[in-house]
RNA sequence: GGCCAGGUGGCAGAGUGGUCAUGCAGCGGCCUGCAAAGCCGUGUACGCCGGUUCGAUUCCGACCCUGGCCUCCA
């Protein structure tokens, strides 16, 4: 089944085809590493972590990158902040970072580069850069001269004249042109800083992507994805140093941008200070309905947050869950689970989740009513497209039981549970309904059902 | 101001030139000791105004509104 992507570049859906059907090759902008991430942050991880899954099935081999940015000014000032030297802040951050994207299902990526330990390959872009006539040294900074590169605008549709021109900034003296950007920029003796030929200092925010890239998956590659809001000027500068430094070969071949997460109709950022922390969503509400609402809508449309959406996310969850749980006597076929048709189907129609999510609930709605022959492949079918998605899949008990904001005494419960079927068995329901209440009153939620009383946490 | 997205039923959110999205919630019924779950049924949805068409939510144009980028940002 073929994928479409919609490049950016084009600004039109393309049929995906890597230039090595053996190595597809995919990059995405990782976080810098100054503080905890905010949900926003982890929707491109969330969604590139699907199109990683898609790629993976239909290609040998893929090889997925997604950096740490651990130099830059924000961790710098962080650091001053806590009044620690500034590895306790990357190497923190970095390790909650991961912890963040476990947390919500997200798979490791193959390269996790980190932009310090790239600082060689970096100065060599640069100087290759000034070799070529595309970049200048000027008291201590190397700029990138963007005149010098003239599709410069072309992924974000802006006018090259206008950006060399656009006196929008206050100009530092040292440019040449108003849209030159800094490469390379010095560094004082607080501040981290490597010997390089224009002297110590450190590399600027974009070249560390170019050089990463380059390093890791070549000059060309096959997909960059991230945040639109880095479209311009982020992605652009590195269209423009990785073509420059490469003598004109294409830098990425399909670019990819997830759109804003939203939330009181604004786009979630720290500098509006409208910012949801993963780390302590997770404490709130089960992880895997976080994921879940980041799944819910397209990834190139905005999306907006709330309560209401992770509840309703909740609730989905619950009942694919309870179907899983009917089933949980039904081993599974050998061998890999199977990917249903209609579920890769919308997700290599450039990955339309939404679309993959109705599929899922009609896979749902076809496994509780299986019959006893059909109930072994509703189950497969189910799960498959789950895994697709990177949902469902934990055990149905686990979810129920252990879902909840706060965990409950199992025992306790039990007990509660058989004398409530005492009660009952007795007719005596004044006090069966007050043994429910009881539970209720704990978070425990109960079913009576033909295969006797079921019981899960609450959900808050 | 420039550039780019988008406005779909109570909410979320796909999609399509002419029979169904889907989920959550609601309502009625069945089932249940009662609930819950499940099952059955249930909604004059497509910003506004023109145009093209036998027919437009879907195509074209204008308008209104919202969001994003233009500065660090996923």
């Amino acid at each position: 089944m073929p994928i479409t992507l919609y490049n950016s570049l084009t600004r039109r859906p393309e049929p995906f085809a890597p230039r090595d059907p053996q190595r597809v090759t995919m990059y995405v902008c990782g976080p810098t590493v100054y503080n905890y991430v905010h949900i926003g942050n982890a929707r491109g991880p969330v969604v590139f972590d699907v199109l990683a899954n898609l790629l993976r099935r239909h290609y040998p081999r893929l090889v997925y990158a997604r950096n740490i940015t651990d130099v830059d000014d924000k961790i710098n000032a962080a650091a001053k902040e806590a009044g620690c030297p500034i590895g306790d802040i990357t190497g923190r951050y970095t390790e909650a970072y991961r912890e963040d994207m476990a947390a919500l299902g997200v798979a490791p990526p193959d390269i996790e580069p980190k932009a310090t330990a790239h600082i060689e390959q970096i100065i060599a872009m640069i100087e290759s850069l000034i070799a070529g006539g595309h970049a200048y040294a000027a008291e201590g900074h190397v700029l990138f001269e963007v005149g010098t590169y003239p599709a410069y605008g072309e992924l974000s549709g802006r006018d090259t004249e206008e950006l060399i021109a656009g006196a929008r900034v206050e100009v530092a003296p040292y440019k040449k042109n108003p849209g030159d950007f800094v490469l390379w920029k010095p560094s004082t003796p607080d501040l981290p800083g490597w010997d390089s030929p224009w002297g110590v200092g450190r590399p600027g925010w974009h070249i560390e992507c170019s050089a990463m890239c380059e390093a890791h998956l070549g000059d060309t590659i096959d997909i960059h994805a991230g945040g639109v809001d880095l479209q311009f000027p982020h992605h652009e500068n590195e269209i423009a140093q990785s073509t420059c430094a490469h003598g004109g070969k294409v830098f990425a071949r399909w670019w990819l941008h997830n759109g804003m997460l939203t939330f009181d109709g604004r786009k979630m950022s720290k500098s509006l200070g409208n910012v949801l922390k993963v780390h302590e969503l997770v404490q709130q509400h089960p992880p895997e309905a976080l994921r879940l609402v980041l799944l819910r809508g397209h990834y190139r449309q905005p999306l907006d947050w709330s309560d209401d959406a992770v509840a309703q996310s909740v609730s989905t969850l619950d009942g694919w869950y309870r179907v899983l749980r009917d089933l949980a006597d039904v081993a599974l076929p050998e061998g890999a689970l199977p990917i249903p048709a209609a579920v890769e189907a919308a997700l290599c129609d450039d990955l339309n989740t939404p679309q993959a999510l109705a599929e899922l609930s009609q896979l749902a709605d076809a496994a509780r009513q299986a019959d006893a022959a059909g109930r072994q492949a509703a189950k497969a079918a189910l799960l498959g497209g789950g895994a697709l998605l990177g949902l469902l899949r934990q055990d149905p008990e686990t979810w129920f039981k252990h879902g909840g904001s706060t965990d409950v005494d199992a025992a306790q419960v039990e007990s509660l549970l058989e004398a409530r079927r005492a009660a009952r068995a007795a007719r005596d329901f004044k006090r069966a309904d007050a043994i429910r209440e009881e539970l209720t009153a704990m978070g425990v939620v109960i079913e009576d059902g033909a295969q006797g009383t079921r019981w899960s946490v609450a959900k808050g």
